[in-house]
Order: structure tokens, then sequence, then C-alpha cells
DNA sequence: AACCAGGAAACCG
DNA sequence: CGGTTTCATGGT
């Protein structure tokens, strides 16, 4: 059931929603390229079955808790408006009850204050299993402003630049693209050489179809996803947790040795030194099976300002 | 100007 | 196996 008004299509959303924390994720760089955020909309461009839809993803009216898309560039049909806010939905996560996670770690010491500030946000995820692998492997073991050059690197060398609606918008490359790359070129984007050797070597898999996130899903649990995911060069653990829990969408996914997550558990628990992998671990078996989530809203704490330590 | 950053592979005992 | 070193580049 779509509900759909002219060119404004209505996304009902999950109880506690708060598409304002949605806005904050999706605000954090200044170097993001694959959407834009203006007076609390969300300017987004798909390419579905060859056909480009243009849209500003905001706040609803009717009912004033719901999430509009607008496309902004005609009428893309029935088919592939369909698809486009199946995307949207999954990107924002609006699917997913967390009345149960709330309940569960909403008193936590570590996470419950975290709870209780977020509340409302959803996990953002990455669709596209060949962006969500990319995104990742660019970020490997680089701090964050880093990894968004690199990304907007990447696209604006390789990707496709959509004029329309009054601005420029631009689309992921496609997995084709990358793998009719060597090394070097990514290597002169600034990529290291295993992570420009890994790039074209998973855009290889997926154009050929020997990989794909259907596949993965279809595996019979997340385990055996983890498992074929870390069995290619250059995704390790990490890797692979973080694809799980943004494009795979495991509600227990859980990047263990993340540095983030680490920073923002000493950040919680005012201490200076991070917390070892053991006490990291026993933290996790405290949130499963919801650690995506705990770690989700772990590191949206990271943008809050830090205390002044001492005093 | 060290030290670190939302790691992975190779190496080594 | 489990710990250690190497890779590689930019931010703070």
């Amino acid at each position: 059931m779509l509900k759909r008004t002219g060119n404004t299509i209505v996304l009902e959303t999950p109880a506690d929603y708060q598409f304002g924390e949605a806005l904050a994720y999706l605000n954090r760089s200044e170097s993001e390229c694959l959407h834009q955020v203006e007076d609390r909309t969300v300017y987004k461009a798909l390419e579905i079955d060859g056909v480009k839809v243009l849209m500003a993803i905001g706040m609803g009216e009717d009912p004033e808790d719901s999430v509009t898309i607008r496309l902004l560039d005609g009428d893309p049909g029935e088919t592939v408006v369909r698809k486009a806010t199946a995307y949207v939905r999954e990107w924002l996560d609006l699917d997913t009850d967390l009345g149960n996670f709330y309940a569960a770690c909403g008193a936590d010491p570590v996470l419950g204050p975290v709870i209780e500030r977020y509340k409302g946000l959803r996990l953002i995820g990455v669709p596209s299993l060949f962006e969500a692998l990319c995104w990742t492997i660019a970020g490997q073991q680089i701090n964050l402003a880093f990894a968004y050059i690199l990304k907007k690197r990447l696209v604006e060398a390789y990707g496709t630049r959509v004029q329309g609606a009054g601005r420029e918008w631009l689309l992921f490359p496609e997995a084709g693209r990358i793998a009719s790359l060597e090394p070097e070129n990514l290597q002169g984007l600034k990529f290291t050489r295993s992570k420009s050797e890994a790039l074209i070597r998973i855009a290889r898999l997926i154009a050929t179809k020997e990989l794909s996130k259907e596949q993965l899903l279809n595996l019979k649990d997340f385990r055996a996803a983890e498992e074929a995911l870390t069995s290619i060069r250059g995704i390790g653990p990490w890797t692979a947790n973080y694809v799980m829990m943004r494009c795979l969408r495991n509600p227990d996914a859980f990047p263990l040795t993340d540095v983030g997550l680490h920073n923002a558990i000493r950040r919680k628990l005012g201490q200076t030194e991070k917390p070892s992998l053991r006490e990291v671990e026993e933290m996790g078996a405290r949130w499963a099976p919801w650690r995506a989530y705990a770690t989700f809203y772990l590191w949206s704490s990271l943008t809050e300002a830090v205390p002044e330590p001492g005093r």
C-alpha cells in the first residue's frame, strides 16, 4: 500500500520515531556527497531500473510523525516509485520496533543514558552491498574525516553526476565500473594498495554476481554471512560486522574492535583509558541481541562535546 | 610533532 | 592458535 498524493509519498513510522535524530546523523559530515541535508530535509538521488529518482525526504504533515518523500523530477512510474520507497524505508530503518531494545538496555549503566538522549533514532543503513563494502573498507584504520574524503574522491572519479531540480546529485559508482580499474587508479585517490586491491576484487565479485546481498541474506544465518565476507581478502571481522550492521541489518552485529565504540564507552564511563576487549565483550553480552543498535547509539554519542577531564 | 584513526594481513614463536 | 609488526595517510 503506497500512500501517494501527487508527487508526495507518505511513509508511516514506528512508535517513538524521531526524524530529527536521523537528520543529525545524516548531517554529521560536510564531506558527505551521496545526500545533502538542508532545512530539515534530506536530498537524495537514486537510479532504479535505469531511471533517475530525485527525492526530498522530510517530516510529514499528515500525520505529523510520518516521513514524506517528494519526487522532484516528474513521475518515474509506479514500479520505480515503489522501489524508491522501499529503499528509503530500509535506509532510514522505518520498519524496526525498538521497544525490546529500550526495555532490555534502558537501565544499562553505559547504554541507558545514551538511549535516553537518542531515543527515536534508528540505524541509518547503506542498502547497497557494494557501497557498504566500499565505505567500510575505505574507513578501515583512518579517521572518519579522511574516510569521507576518500569516498567523495571515489564517487567524483567514477560515479555518475545527475543534474535536476536545480542542483547536482551524485550516484555511487556501479561495481562494473570499479571492476575495470587497476589498483593504481585507486591509489591515485590515496587509497592504500591493499584497500585498492580489495575494492577492485570486491567490485569484480559483485559484477559477476559471485557475491550479492541476496546471496548473503539467504545463507543459513549471520554467522555464515560473516564467514563468507571474511573469506574475502581485505575483509576482516570488523568490516564484516560493520557491513552486517548497516547493510544486511543484523540487529546483533557487533564490531568488537571498533575504536569509535571504545571511545564512546570510555567517555560514558568517564575514564581516560579505553576499555579492554574483554570488557567490551562483557558489555556486548548485556546488549545482545541488540548489539548493532547499541553500537550505533554509542557512535551517535561521539558527536557530543567531550566533558573536561579532572576538576 | 608525536600520536592516533569507526583494521587487515603477514609474520612469528 | 594468540600476540606482534607492517602497511599507509591525514587529522588533531
